[in-house]
DNA sequence: CCATTATTGTAATTTTACAACAATGAATTC
DNA sequence: GAATTCATTGTTGTAAAATTACAATAATGG
């Protein structure tokens, strides 16, 4: 529905006047500070009349100012591109620790606007027949791929994670039909995991990505679950998409469950009860 | 900073008044319709003055109705469910989807206004200094571990992770002062790591934790990065928690790299540097 | 039970948003 | 080149909205 009024306004349209304009840019200078000010402070910061800074306001399909004030402070909400700041040398602990925290909701966010129901859909049917789940990760989405273990082998289906390319590539080969390999990659562009894929694809596995669109990787899938991966990787390492990597697999991992219907939360239980000796007691009932 | 005006809402806190409460109950019912109503309309539905709505933003550290307005309009942007709904079986993909991704924003913006900058100053302190890194953990908190050392390991200080009891242990033991162990954990009752803690305490180490608060593990260490986790974890295996987990660390990473200052970066990028040539090259320049 | 305080409503005031209309200026036509 | 048309912008005025100041009421404690 309603969408995006700082997009539409970053590209300076054409359905806009030349006064309009000008208010456009003043808000684009300020946004936050925009959404805090009235019709009138507006105008005078832009040198135009209040019922421009209106007709501007009903130009964007707003009802009103209110309106678009309350549209363009949810759009900053969401966490926009505009608005992801990246984390400075200056920045204090509050600051960076903020930015890193609203970084990966943003990305969480996006990434849930992005992902493909039917995919996902196709990939817990896959999951919840396969005869066998193999998990390839390497680097960062190394331990994505032993967390996903952690949580799949749960699912009475032999799973197992692998984060060695050499054991990657005997295991590829080693699938038959029926199998699904599960391979996650944050750039989709890892020369080894796209050989592997291959070899897998071509011993009859069904070969699932969880990496970026139009990746080499990507390509070379039966069924993609694309996350766009917009952060600079030069000097950080990957962050926010490892995190939504491990959001899509608890997604998947509740799916085979839903699936698998109300008796199999008993097996699960079993081995939760496992655990309880290993554990302090709580100290009440509570 | 300040954040979630819906939250403190639906917790029906003490700081309100009968009437204020009548208020909350009108703009809870519908939060929507509340953000493009005007003070005089709400009064109404709610059957009480217009100041007593007045009063009631103020009571919310806003600063006036247009302020409250704003900042519920944020609140809902950012698709944080203010009433975090659980999976159920009936749901289809779309749904349970929605409400996991939902889920894991709101524990992260939970953590993001619970965790103490002051034990994060402290910590990235003590990492930065640290003459070896230890960390652990064991179950869905092994690959959290892991996924630390990937990070901290290009920090130059010697950083291992280890995911076995029996290692934990041995390493523990072989701590002194001026080694920094990182303990992992969701519940912190886990016994075996309690111990390990206790045994890298005995041995001089700096043992920092994070894991949930008032709990035993917590209460052994020298910093606590205290995470909730009000998750129901009777069925489902900790998702959220160890989401937040890995985003801590990486607020750990960045604050340790920023401490480090500019000249740093020419090292992480070497690191960087040396993967280029496991990677297809992206199809142009840009 | 009275004094004190907190809570709520009434009325007045200020601020804000918008509509109706007038003015300006550019483009087009004669 | 003047006249006409159209789009754009500003001026004035008004209704609505938000807020203040203050009075009335209810709640609390000694």
């Amino acid at each position: 529905m309603s969408q995006n009024i700082l997009e539409r306004l970053k590209s300076n349209p054409s359905c806009l006047s030349k006064s309009e304009r000008k208010v456009a840019q003043v808000i684009l200078e300020d946004p936050n500070k925009a959404i805090r000010s009235s019709i009138a402070s507006l105008a005078k910061a832009a040198n135009v009349s209040e019922p421009t800074v209106n007709r501007f306001c009903r130009s964007l399909d707003c009802t009103g100012f209110p309106d678009f004030k309350l549209k363009l402070a949810q759009c900053l909400a969401t966490g926009t591109p505009y608005v992801s700041r990246n984390v400075e040398a200056s920045d204090n602990v509050e600051e960076y620790s903020s930015k890193i925290f609203e970084a990966t909701m943003s990305a969480i966010s996006d990434a849930k606007r992005a992902i493909d129901p039917n995919a996902l859909h196709r990939t817990v049917d896959a999951l919840a027949q396969a005869r066998r789940i193999e998990i390839y990760g390497l680097g960062a989405s190394g331990s994505v791929a032993q967390d996903a273990q952690h949580k799949l082998f749960r699912l009475n289906t032999p799973c197992v994670a692998y984060t060695d390319v050499l054991q990657q590539r005997m295991a590829a080969a080693a699938t038959k039909p029926g199998d699904v390999v599960l391979i996650i990659s944050n750039t989709g562009r890892t020369i080894a995991l796209v050989e592997t894929a291959r070899i897998a694809r071509d011993s009859g596995a069904t070969v699932i990505t969880i990496t970026q669109p139009h990746s080499p990787l990507a390509n070379e899938s039966h069924i993609l679950l694309g996350v766009e991966s917009p952060e600079n990787t030069d000097i950080y390492t990957p962050m926010t998409s490892r995190i939504v990597h491990l959001t899509v697999i608890d997604v998947l991992a509740t799916g085979v469950i839903l699936r698998h219907g109300p008796e199999f939360q008993s097996h699960l239980k079993r081995i939760k009860a496992a655990l309880a000796d290993t554990r302090f007691k709580l100290p009440d009932t509570d």
